[in-house]
DNA sequence: CTAGGATCCTGTCAGC
DNA sequence: TGCTGACAGGATCCTA
């Protein structure tokens, strides 16, 4: 599920495909309409000339004075194919890896060269397949290559707008600030006002802070030693502090990997960015051991969400623990 | 105003 | 083996 990691990992890696180049045309699944909000012809013939992020929707701004915002939510991939290297021209190697966080796959140009591919968003097998398949929803034709949009669930959208109306549109105007940027005096009023919420709510409720969704909200709580499920307005100054401390920190290390999804230049030996497998610590982890005290992770469910967390290092005195399932 | 549940959607997987 | 239902979750919408 990309979050705001993943998002900076494919505008960092998009740029240097898409960046000052023009859109010959754009094709939508004709079936799922809603996956491009806007016509076609306000973004045909135009070039790109910036990439931009706020929270999870990356900006693609274009030279005609339009602006195209994607959002990813839960299942959005973004593929880049190099014209030269359309899989007729690839050999691909379905060696897939059993570990569906990260696909370990290998693709092969016949020359052997890097394979002028990128590919980031919800890990899938469509980072190596045909494309367009059934799950394309939009392709952007440029020049010198094809952008697939590509969304299993369909929650994902681009939508067409004026660049000078990016900061008016809803979801933008309502966004909190970057962890990086807020203080913890603000993020503590915030909590105050949401004080009946547990903490993992409020930390998912993007006009609160943008950019956390389920994987970092975990792990930022795991950093701080604070349990999912305490109230909001019970936390204390220091606690809220720790919470913005790890934000920072585990979204920080993301990026650092290229993000938790597979988010890479398909190389012949086919590297990948693995930020779960190397720096997750509860999420997904249930049953396991928790990296500071040993004991045995759990699982539950905490603001109608999938909720990992150490019953020892994240207990807190003066509340009591909800049901929980270690369903290892 | 906040809190919490339903909703959208399809592929995957456990259980029978 | 094949079917069924639960589940996954970002953001929005609706109700209380």
């Amino acid at each position: 599920m990309p979050e705001l990691p993943e998002v900076e990992t494919i505008k960092r890696g998009l740029g240097k495909f898409i960046l000052h180049a023009k859109i010959v045309k754009v094709e939508v699944d004709p079936n799922c309409k809603k996956s491009f909000l806007g016509e076609e012809s306000q973004v045909e013939g135009a070039s790109v000339c910036s990439l931009r992020r706020r929270g999870k929707a990356l900006l693609i701004e274009l030279d005609n004075g339009m602006t195209m915002l994607v959002h990813l939510r839960m299942t959005g991939q973004l593929i880049w194919r190099g014209s030269e290297c359309q899989l007729g021209n690839m050999v691909v190697n379905k060696d897939f890896n059993d570990n569906r966080n990260v696909l370990n796959t290998k693709i092969k140009l016949q020359d052997g060269d890097l394979v002028e591919q990128f590919a980031a968003g919800h890990p899938s097998k469509n980072f190596v397949a045909p494309l367009p398949n059934a799950q394309t929803r939009v392709t952007f034709v440029f020049e010198r290559g094809k952008l697939f949009f590509n969304d299993q669930r369909k929650f994902g959208f681009v939508k067409v707008m004026f660049t000078d109306e990016v900061e008016r549109d809803n979801f933008i105007a309502t966004l909190a600030k970057e962890p990086w940027e807020m203080t913890v005096d603000e993020l503590y009023k915030k909590c105050q006002r949401h004080a009946k919420s547990p903490i993992k709510a409020v930390l998912l409720d993007q006009k609160v802070i943008a950019g956390l969704g389920n994987i970092y909200a975990d792990e930022s709580l795991f950093y701080a030693s604070v349990h999912p499920s305490f109230l909001a307005g019970r936390l204390s100054k220091e606690q809220v502090a720790l919470i913005l401390e790890g934000a920072c920190k585990v979204m920080d290390a993301s990026i650092e990997s290229g993000g938790s999804t597979m988010a890479t230049y398909l190389k012949p030996d086919g590297t990948t960015g693995d930020y779960l497998e190397r720096f997750a610590q509860v999420f997904h982890r249930q049953g396991k051991p928790c990296v500071r005290c040993g004991q045995l992770l759990l699982k539950t469910k905490v603001a109608g969400r999938g909720t990992h967390f150490c019953p020892n290092c994240q207990k807190t005195s003066d509340f009591v623990l909800g049901e929980s399932e270690n369903d290892s």
